[in-house]
DNA sequence: CGGGCTGGTGAAAGATTTTTCAAACATGGA
DNA sequence: TCCATGTTTGAAAAATCTTTCACCAGCCCG
């Protein structure tokens, strides 16, 4: 990654210039012309900046508003599985394209929900997991001071060949911040579980184990169980291991504990071998979820089911998948009945 | 105001249609068609409702870089006047048009100030002032729960014709945040002394007059001592009365209280019937300040050289004179008067 | 020294957004 | 009922944003 970043990092006067770029454009509401006009450059030279500082994520935006179906949904499923905490997003999955949307829109969500624990300051310690859902979340946060929280990593982070992850969701969470963060310099596999022993036993790891048994916040994603999830193309864990953890029942991850449909400990020897918090160690604890997709959904409701939960964000389509609703065609009619509505997609 | 902006209310159902819009297209990043699609709808319309979402602030945007040029005159100002915090946000005065960029900039960094001061929940209870640009700061502030956070007017809120000023702040502050909020249903002076001391020894008006004297953060803005001041546009003080205070040598106002250009107590009998925290209690509290624009710059400096700000946020332009720096790159002018508009670029 | 690579540049084409304009529609009186 | 008034609607035009593509400068390596 850091070699990656470097390639598309910017120069300090550029990155400058594109963030006034920027703000010229979005919070003054000046057309790129003008913006160019009141920069001295080019109308083109000007919108490569906006552009780049959009890229960059320098630009956040938000949306402010509820939408009333999602929000009867999020009461749904608080109601239902316990949740002290619950977000729906507009349904953002559709085409065939369906991947970036929804990440992006998970992020937005799982990024403010972030910034407002950081902002309150009531979780001295937050836990993190991983994955791209997670990783999007962190991309969303704005660059902001931590105050007096702490970071600690749930799981080991690095994939069977020792390559650092894609998705380092810790990493990016310190940088932005500049917290502190404890980090799991191990295997989220272990090759045997005399080895995952073996690591464990380490001393900055053991450490970093018992630190993350007190995190008062655990900001976690949760995992399909199949050929195509992440957790197999990441190189977490191999086809024919999630295959047979399929075959065993297991439906959904958390943390690297797997669930089966009605939320129980899946029964698979994996866990002998598995990098994170013992599974004990997630009762009581208060849990916050982001995931979201089809994909996911039976993964999703696995878990939900287990009653880990304190906290879900997922989107529209999912939830109301999850509490059993028929899947709400992307518009329902208002009140007051309009003319047609034709189905013509 | 008040009829058109019921006039312009969206109702229930197409308020969550538009944030519906506005999610697909910001968040997800669909274009119009494609949103439109998604919805059923005609691109038109689709388009309408984004721009409506847009319009009424269901979208808010932020840019989260740093323009190296602004944070040194952020350490300047804070070192030249001995501030906590300050922030800077860039240039955005202009061509003629100056005022609705200005505004939205200073809006925008004015509502994150408050944003973080509400989630960090450290000031039980807030003190606001009034004017075009708290208001504006208070339009980018996010829906959200204020938590046992409490607000209290600072001063009358009321202008000599009894009508309900147009920018008012703790109005909408509350609205948005469901706090608690406690107004001056006062003018902001009284026609004579006489009546001043009648108005403040109103149950509820002393009550509330005793509130603001506790409060832990006082968001204030700065008015301007010229005839085209809108605290004359606004009808807080007649023309005669603020050419009065200039002549005496007043240049800058703060929560009713003038200044002279050194920042000491301008000479003027119009603070008998002022309805607004006392002078003294203004000293040794944490007082932050949003203001900006050339036409402030002069009352910006006089309320700095009191010493009586915490911290402040206003523009590049201003900040620049304020330092007394030979502007950087976009900006030509000087420190005092009017400075000359036309540029090169 | 020259080839190939990289990254930046501008013109122009392409797509999307926003505005404009006139007609349709509803609404609330005279 | 009919008109005056204001709002919503859609098509088309205008403006704006984004992409494409060819080109040039610098630079590393052979």
């Amino acid at each position: 990654m850091a070699a990656k970043a470097d390639a598309g990092l910017m120069a300090e006067g550029d990155a400058s210039m594109a963030t006034r770029a920027a703000w010229l454009h979005f919070a003054g509401g000046l057309t790129q012309a003008e913006v160019a006009r009141r920069l001295g450059l080019t109308g083109l030279k000007a919108h490569r900046l906006i552009a780049r500082a959009s890229r960059e994520g320098l630009v956040k935006v938000y949306i402010d508003g509820e939408v009333s179906e999602c929000v009867a949904l999020e009461d749904r499923l608080s109601a239902t599985y316990g949740l002290g905490f619950c977000q729906v997003v507009p349904d953002l999955e559709g085409g065939p394209e369906t991947a970036d949307p929804l990440f992006k829109a998970l992020g937005m969500a799982g990024g403010q929900f972030l910034r407002r624990a950081l902002e309150a300051g009531d979780d001295a310690l937050i836990g993190v997991g991983h994955g791209r859902t997670l990783a999007a979340a962190v991309e969303h946060l704005p660059r902001m001071a931590a105050g007096a929280t702490r970071f600690v990593s749930l799981l080991g982070g690095l994939t069977r060949k020792f390559a650092a992850t894609p998705y380092d969701v810790i990493h990016r969470l310190a940088e932005r911040t500049g917290a502190e963060a404890y980090v799991l310099p191990v295997p989220f596999l272990a090759n045997t579980a005399e080895d995952r022993a073996v690591l464990t036993a380490q001393r900055g790891v053991r450490d970093v184990f018992d630190l993350a048994a007190h995190a008062s916040l655990l900001f976690v994603g949760i995992g399909a169980v199949e050929s195509g999830a992440s957790l197999v193309a990441t190189g977490m864990i191999e086809p024919a291991e999630i295959a047979a953890l399929e075959a065993a029942g297991a439906r959904g991850e958390l943390l690297g504990h797997f669930f089966d449909e009605d939320g129980a400990q899946a029964p698979t020897g994996l866990s002998r071998r598995t990098l994170s918090l013992p599974r004990e160690g997630l009762r009581d604890r208060k849990i916050v979820a982001v995931a979201g997709g089809t994909a996911k959904v039976e993964a999703i409701r696995a878990i939900l089911r287990s009653g880990l939960l304190h906290g879900l964000i997922t989107d529209e389509r999912s939830a109301s998948a999850l509490v059993g609703a028929s899947p709400a065609r992307a518009t329902p009619g208002n009140g007051k009945a309009k003319p047609r509505q034709s189905g013509k997609r």
